[in-house]
DNA sequence: ATAGGGTTAG
């Protein structure tokens, strides 16, 4: 036993022998305990063992409450328990805390809350300035705002009102169930405030969405001389996240660089994360490369970054980066990257990802399970998609909304409907969103204006947009026209834009012609209502007016902008096709096609205007 | 011997 004993704990031999084996036993315990994790956890079980046979547990208070921590630290909550309750002798005040400890850490608040119930009906242990921060923890992540004030009274009860480990915890409670005064009263009495404390209310203030009050305590830690530590730092960055407020995140910046923080990966990521939601994506990648150490935050915040700044084919290609240098992405990364997929209609990339994620048992939530499902209807697999609607565990609204949105956009407003019909959880702005446009883009009109005036959310842009184009489809253009110029508020151009979409459908040039000059009124420096002006002048035969518009836009220097298309081909990458441009290498062949459908889509009796893109080319990688 | 904040990503 003593040979095994002094190769588990490393024992220098000579104190082997003086061992009265308590002290050494425990300082051993404490050092392992402290660079604990799960992997540790045989080498606790044989240290449990080890110790029940040495009859320890009994004679050493001390070796039970390293036990139980250490079973703490490798998240085995259920062992440290049964250690504790299987104690040969009855365990002490500091074995009961690190049992209340263990549950609280270990995310079990109600366990950790009953055996602080048995603590309390105790004969002879009372309950210390240990005890109350797990307590009170347990509590707040409870949300029971109740039991905490009872709580908050038992520190007067024991005497412990001043004592700065559970006044921290009570703040944290306090903000976390948004009950700010009691909050402020508890940090207020605290004499001694440490850095912790301050954090508890920066942090809870953050968190809270109520940015200036941290902002004010942040800057009054400063003034009172507080050095910030690291949770600090990513407490206030996150408040110029949310806020994105790019100069106040630069500051903080600057500040993290003066006080020796710039190499801390949390801080790093947080600024990746502050300067790609500000779209600032060259300042992001600048953080990103400079960290030496990069984990799985760095690599989620970067992507991000360059999502939010819709550059999806770079962050396709960091995902691609990030399996090169061999770090796993998660849900979050393929949850970051699959909207990339399906922005490039990447159907092969979509594929590879998803195949990703069974290959390595990535086990899916509800937001990779909603990525996928938006790609592959976005890549144009309805049944792809439904099936994989149909096979989801558990659909939050977006899931239903997306699988709405997938039938809206491939003309089945039925089946979109029956899906409406068929939801279980309340549907929401977007769904209205959807719904909508499938009426819009199945012909639907009667049953649309009876949902948009029935729909219990408040209208929005988007909804206001979906009748305009509703009505404008249906051929109703005066109703469509009322629509856009009543939604005004609401969209502004964007409602006269899809009005005249209609209108030219329909050959009603006036009606385009009289939309435009609204419009150009509205956005004189923006190029599409001139040139959808001008257009419309010549498709009436106004000549005059035509040369006018485009000479007025020429002095004012209103500049069109090309748009573009692309379409990925399989095996041969994503194809560009920029307005107005030929320079596709396959250009006279596309269009031999494209006028071949053109007299296809004639003949079955449709207006058909194309030939206004030319085919460029473009390759992500 | 035991304790509070535990940061950042969809």
């Amino acid at each position: 036993m003593n040979i095994k004993a002094q190769s588990l704990l490393s024992l220098p031999t000579k104190r082997r022998t003086s061992f009265s084996s308590l002290s050494s036993l425990s300082s051993h315990l404490y050092l392992l305990h402290h660079r604990a994790a799960p992997h540790y956890l045989p080498k606790a079980r044989e240290l449990h063992a080890l110790l029940l046979t040495s009859s320890l547990l009994s004679s050493s208070p001390p070796a039970l409450t390293s036990l139980i921590s250490l079973y703490s630290k490798c998240c085995c909550p259920a062992s440290a328990l049964s250690a504790f309750y299987s104690s040969p002798s009855p365990p002490n005040l500091f074995a009961w805390n690190a049992a209340i400890s263990a549950l609280s850490s270990n995310t079990l608040p109600a366990d950790a809350l009953l055996l602080f119930r048995f603590l309390r009906s105790h004969p002879s242990l009372f309950p210390d300035h240990f005890t109350f921060p797990c307590v009170i923890k347990s509590i707040s992540d409870l949300g029971d705002a109740g039991d905490l004030k009872n709580t908050h009274a038992l520190l007067f009860k024991f005497g412990l009102v001043s004592d700065v480990f559970a006044s921290s915890a009570m703040v944290n409670g306090y903000l976390k169930l948004g009950i700010v005064d009691d909050a402020e009263v508890v940090f207020d009495e605290i004499p001694e405030k440490d850095v912790v404390l301050w954090n508890s209310m920066v942090n809870g203030f953050a968190q809270m969405g109520r940015f200036s009050n941290a902002k004010d305590y942040f800057h009054r830690m400063l003034e009172e001389g507080m050095v910030p530590s690291r949770f600090t730092v990513t407490g206030i960055l996150s408040v110029f996240t949310s806020t994105a407020d790019l100069n106040g995140g630069r500051n903080i910046h600057a500040f993290v660089v003066k006080i020796g923080y710039g190499f801390d990966v949390a801080i790093s990521n947080s600024l990746i994360d502050l300067y790609g939601k500000c779209h600032d994506v060259e300042e992001a990648a600048e953080v990103f490369e400079s960290m030496f150490e990069k984990d799985i935050f760095s690599w989620n915040s970067i992507i991000s970054a360059f999502e939010y700044s819709a550059d999806h084919p770079k962050a396709l290609l960091l995902f691609r980066q990030m399996l090169c240098v061999g770090v796993q992405p998660d849900s979050i990364t393929v949850a970051a990257v699959l909207p990339a997929c399906s922005q490039l209609a990447a159907l092969a990339h979509g594929r590879e990802i998803h195949t990703y994620l069974l290959r390595h048992g990535i086990r899916g939530d509800a937001f990779v399970d909603n990525a996928l499902m938006d790609m592959y209807a976005k890549c144009g697999m309805l049944d792809d998609a439904r099936n994989a609607f149909d096979v989801m565990p558990n659909r939050d609204v977006a899931s239903w909304n997306i699988i709405i949105d997938a039938y809206a956009s491939h003309g089945r407003g039925e089946d979109a409907l029956k899906l409406f019909s068929a939801m279980t959880t309340e549907p929401d702005e977007v769904t209205f969103v959807a719904v909508l446009s499938a009426c819009s883009h199945s012909g639907l009109v009667e049953i649309g204006v009876k949902i948009f005036e029935q729909m219990k959310v408040m209208p929005v842009a988007e909804h206001y947009l979906c009748m305009v184009d509703m009505l404008g489809r249906a051929g109703m253009l005066e109703k469509s026209k009322e629509m856009a110029a009543a939604a005004e508020k609401a969209c502004g151009v964007k409602g006269w834009r899809t009005y005249i979409a209609a209108c030219k459908e329909r050959g009603q040039m006036e009606r385009v012609v009289e939309a435009a000059e609204r419009l150009v009124e509205m956005e004189p420096a923006g190029s599409g209502a001139w040139v959808m002006a001008a257009n419309a002048y010549g498709w009436v035969g106004k000549y005059e007016e035509v040369a006018e518009w485009r000479g007025e836009m020429r002095r004012r220097g209103v500049r069109k902008v090309p748009g573009c298309s692309w379409v990925e081909v399989a095996g041969h990458g994503v194809h560009t096709f920029i307005s107005g441009e030929r320079c596709h290498p396959r250009a006279e062949a596309i269009y031999a096609v494209i006028h071949e459908l053109a007299g296809w889509i004639r003949d079955g009796g449709c207006l058909a205007q194309v030939g206004l893109n030319g085919p460029g080319e473009y390759r992500w990688n």
